[in-house]
Parts: C-alpha cells; sequence; structure tokens
DNA sequence: TGTACATCAGTGAACGCGCGTTCACTGATGTAC
DNA sequence: TGTACATCAGTGAACGCGCGTTCACTGATGTAC
C-alpha cells in the first residue's frame, strides 16, 4: 500500500504550499484580523519553516498580493453566484450583485480592508491581483450596462452605483452607521439603490 | 533679557508635548503613510525620547486615538468652512459639505483611513475621539436634515448621502475609478448626490 | 522675597518580542540515458 | 528497469531591525510657609 494520505505525509515536499500559504492567510485574517498576518504565521500555519514561502512568494509584499488577489475572486464569484440565482433580468442582477457585495464584505472584513488596501499603492504590481480586481469590477459593470442611458459617458453609472455600496458596506463594517440606527442590509441596501433611480 | 525663544530653550520640559506629538502623527502621517507611523518616531519628530511620551498618552493606542480625535475635529472644520463659504441655503451646504468631505479625503488620505480604522474596533474607548467623530457625523447629518421628508426613519437620509461621498471618497483614494475614468472631483460629486433627487 | 520640598516631565539604558530575510544544508523528485 | 544526477522545495540557525514598554534617574517647576 503505497504512503498516499496527505494526513501522515512523512516527505518535507509539501505538495502545495503556495495554495496552503494562501489558505492560511485567508484564517488568520478572519480569525485575528489584519494585524494577526504575517508571512511567518502564514507559514506557521501551513506546517512549514518560515523560511519555505519564499521559494514560492516574492516576499511578504508578494504572498499580500496573492490572498488579495484570491480574495478579489472569491468576491467576484459570490457576485456572480448570487446573480445567477435570481431571474435573468437587469434589474434583479444587479440587486443581487449589490447584496452580494454588502455581504462579502460583512462576512470577511478584514479580507475586504485588505483587498482594497493592497490593490492601492502598487496599482498593477502583481499580475495576478490585476487581473483579479479587474474581473470584480468587472461582474458590477456589468450589471450596470443596462441602465446606462444612451450618451452617457463611459463609467459613470458604474461609479455611481459603485460608490453607493461600496460606501454604506465600509461605513457598515467600520460601525458608524450604528451610532444612531442599527444596519439593516437587505432593505436598506435595496432602498439606497432604489434611489438612484437607475432606468433600464 | 530673559530666556524666551522656543527655538533654544535649554529647559528638558518641552511646555506642550502632547500637542508636538499629535502634530507629528500628522506629519508623519501625510509624509510617510500609516506604515510610517509609531510612537517612537512621534517622539523622534518632536524631538523628544521615546519614553517621553508615556506621560501623556495611554500607551500607542492612546496616542493614535489623539491622532485620529484630531483628524475629526479638522474634518469637521473644513467642512463648516466650506459651508460658510457659500449662501446659507440647503442645497448649497449639502453640495459644499459633500465636496469639502471629498476633498478633505484627498487632502489626507492616510489621516482618513486612520480615522476610520481607529473608530472601530474600539468604538466609543477614547471620550476624546467619540466626541469628535459624532461632531463630524452632526455636520454632515445637520446639512441633510432639509432633505428629510416627513415621516423618513431618523438616520435614513444621512446614511444614503454619507455612503454615497464615502464610497466616492475611498475609491478615488484607492485608486480604482481611475481603472476606467479619472476623477474628476467637482463635477462627480455633484452629480452623484443630485442622482439622490433630494426634495427639500 | 527666600527657602524647602513635592510633583511633574523629561532622559537614556535595557528588555523582550515578532518581524522579514539570508544562508548553507539536505532530502525528495523527476529526467536522461 | 535501473542508475546518475540536476533541480526543486523544504529545514533550522542566525542576522539585524524597529517596535512598545519598563525603570531608576534627574533636573525643572511650582507651591507652602
Amino acid at each position: 500500500m503505497p504512503q498516499e494520505s496527505s494526513i501522515d505525509r512523512v516527505s518535507h515536499h509539501h505538495g502545495n504550499l503556495r495554495e496552503a500559504l494562501i489558505g492560511a492567510g485567508l484564517t488568520l485574517l478572519a480569525r485575528d484580523g489584519i494585524a494577526g498576518l504575517s508571512l511567518r504565521k502564514c507559514a506557521a500555519l501551513a506546517g512549514v519553516s518560515h523560511a519555505a514561502p519564499a521559494h514560492h512568494f516574492d516576499g511578504v509584499a508578494g504572498l499580500l498580493d496573492a490572498i488579495a488577489a484570491r480574495g478579489f475572486t472569491m468576491f467576484a464569484d459570490a457576485m456572480e453566484e448570487e446573480a445567477a440565482r435570481g431571474p435573468d433580468e437587469p434589474r434583479a442582477r444587479l440587486e443581487a450583485i449589490c447584496l452580494a457585495y454588502f455581504d462579502f464584505a460583512k462576512a470577511h472584513p478584514d479580507l475586504f480592508d485588505l483587498m482594497f488596501r493592497q490593490v492601492w499603492p502598487l496599482g498593477g504590481k502583481s499580475e495576478e491581483l490585476g487581473v483579479a480586481g479587474a474581473r470584480a469590477y468587472g461582474v458590477l459593470a456589468a450589471a450596470c450596462e443596462p441602465f446606462v442611458p444612451p450618451g452617457t459617458a463611459p463609467g459613470v453609472i458604474e461609479t455611481q452605483v459603485w460608490s453607493l455600496i461600496h460606501g454604506y458596506a465600509v461605513l457598515a463594517l467600520v460601525g458608524k452607521l450604528g451610532r444612531n440606527r442599527p444596519v439593516a442590509p437587505v432593505g436598506d441596501v435595496l432602498a439606497l439603490l432604489r434611489r438612484l433611480d437607475l432606468q433600464a
């Protein structure tokens, strides 16, 4: 019987350490927040020495980029899945996507934070991150497309919808909305969106 | 001639170290970003040993709270000043305040980031921070008040306006808006706001 | 106006910590023949 | 199918760094008398 189990694997070769490190990063982010995320902790959680990640990522920056990229992929997937669950109709799609946007931010607040932080000063530093971020953007933009009146400058409608939902999500996470009123995701998100009075 | 100059002051008593440390924090934030902000660096920039701040703040957390509180005060001041510069009329006031909101975020991106980060997990940890944050919120809320239709639940209109402008500001800072189109603050902010179709 | 003294606000040395990175190394893998 | 060998992916020890905090200390301030 060949040694196949991944549990009592004796080899010091991991198999897919890159994946394991990204997974460890997501776990740490969820458990301890951004402050609890480090290259050494990811390595430890993946059960590997802290020098091992160097064979897979370009320093800690590379690991963070990869985690953020994974985040954008999960994010895009979540929006697409939610949209696919409802009717294939422009308004229903857009509303589903906005709800998924909010839910994702709420479910993974620290990952969400990392994603939008990581994307910034580096821009397209990592190809992978750029692609994943663009895909997520594309999902929202495509859902907005039916509502773009002819002659409107490109990007305007997306920007408006995006600002609204992103701002609501960020403020909800930050707890500021709780000062005067509790957050009521579904109702509020839809009310907010309808306020824009988009016409298909 | 008594030694009065603050430059060649010989005393190891600083005079107003608390203020100086907050000021140093703002400078570091503007120069090196959040990553470049530490208790030791603030002390160094204020020209004082790194053990000195302990006499004025409860650890590094206390210093960060104080810097964030100062940020909210500057923020509220900026919005009020911009509103005071225009006509005393509801719509002009609200538009001025939204523009000031955006401009502040753009002028002090890392401070803005710290403010909204600091306010979160701790809640009202620092009395000073809570008061300053509430004041900034109050400025925006007051400007929204004339647009609250009778019978509307409290906080709803503020939340909508706030989400929109905050989201736009955050996305602009993060550089995401630049992917498809440049940021055109004045026009875009106002177009966004008008989209809500508020009625006085 | 002068003196004694408690309090205040600094200093600077030392501590331990977790961090990212480097390095020589070694055992496993997989390819060439 | 077996052997030689280059490459790959780990180990673990060591490095230096900046961090926040603590501590005994000291000089300046300001109050009581």
